[in-house]
DNA sequence: CTAACTCAGATTGTCGACATTCTTGCGAGG
DNA sequence: CCTCGCAAGAATGTCGACAATCTGAGTTAG
């Protein structure tokens, strides 16, 4: 039926959902014990759930010195970004180049959900949907290593927006910024679209910076 | 001392080595017991090597159904190639822009190196430094994400490349090749870099793909 | 003859305990 | 007062055994 039924599976997206909510606090060890016990199995699951984060660029290894949860910092934000924006509008002129009708139905609908979530940003509903907004979007790019380096991308920037919490949200009209992108994708309109997409990463990193000024000098590693 | 002292680390580099070269074929399934009793080790660190490996695109795992080889086919491989051409771009633009006067030094001592190992090709020192010929070569690229996405790539090509073991190497002059990359590169000659790289990437998957039938039909996942 | 069922062997996932290594707080010496 | 060393505590890495699940050959019913 629901197919991860192993816990290490299990465990990977529990770990990863306290990870990008801020539960556990970057750049804090991670010890297994404690874990173990709050999450009701073994070390040896847990484990290899943290392996698999590692891999995401969520924890980090060192040999006999154990897990640590990936600190943040204002250089990997900026990078993070700017990979971010250098991948995503490949794969979105793959998208607009190689999508058929049924891509732009998607995005249409996806786009359609996320301007009608109830609360406006922040809460788990509005996450989901803008997630799953950004994936349509390029869902037709035909390079599965592409849209894979894409995800890791997109999962790591989301962390930093729910460690900003609850962002003014002032002057920017999200909205209207995600249908740009989207009217342009469906008509497409390469240039626009792409041009459009990376306004919309460069504005939520100058947000998250701006907002988040502790971002400015601790938590290095 | 050497640091990656834990037996996971070993093997995790002794096993992606038996991937890499084809020791262990694509698409077999990974069976802990059996190996585990050749690396005369216990079952616990071989897991946490393949799940590692998981992350390197070398492994795939199926809950309750344990680990797989990765397959290959003509569609991986061209894939494969497109990506790794648009992320080898970005990255060598980076460092032609990025790179000093010591990263100079390092790309022309790493193809210096490349150009002078004895037997031309197949061995051992030839790929160890053919890999550190092009890790040198985009190293002045500020990107930590770049780096370590182009890394991945690089690995899984390096898997066909071996699987391909004899390439007749007729009509190609791979020192000429590499020799018009490094000095276009040295010279901040971004376009003309790029171009030969790309074409460099272009020929290696066009050679595997002719020399390598294969791969027009088999071990597809 | 084909298809479904059964059951034994094999393989994976999980657990608890042990050995090794790291960490930290205290005390001795300079 | 600072530095170095050491020992107790904690955390990690590893192992062997048990339970759950999958696989495949043989058998039987249709």
């Amino acid at each position: 039926m629901s197919d991860p039924k192993t816990h290490s599976s299990r465990l990977t997206d529990r770990l990863r959902e306290e990870i990008l909510s801020g539960a556990v606090p970057p750049a804090s060890k991670l010890k297994l014990a404690p874990l173990a016990e709050r999450f009701e199995v073994s070390r040896g699951p847990l484990r290899e759930a943290a392996t698999r984060l590692v891999s995401e660029g969520l924890v980090t290894l060192e040999d006999q010195r154990g897990f640590t949860v990936a600190g943040i910092s204002r250089e990997d934000l900026l990078d993070l970004t700017q990979t971010r924006q250098r991948i995503e509008v490949l794969a979105l002129r793959d998208a607009i180049q190689h999508g058929d009708l049924a891509w732009e139905g998607r995005v249409m609908a996806a786009c359609h959900m996320l301007d009608r979530v109830t609360p406006p940003t922040g809460t788990a509903g509005f996450t989901d949907r803008h997630a799953e907004f950004h994936r349509e979007l390029v869902s037709a790019c035909p390079s599965a290593y592409l849209l894979n380096f894409r995800e890791q991308l997109y999962a790591l920037t989301q962390r930093y927006r729910n460690l900003a919490a609850h962002l003014p949200a002032g002057k920017r009209d999200i909205r209207a910024e995600h249908w740009g992108i989207a009217e342009a994708a469906v008509s497409r309109d390469a240039e626009g679209a792409c041009r459009r997409l990376q306004d919309h990463l460069h504005r939520t990193a100058t947000a998250l910076l701006e907002n988040y000024p502790e971002l400015f000098g601790s938590y290095e590693d």
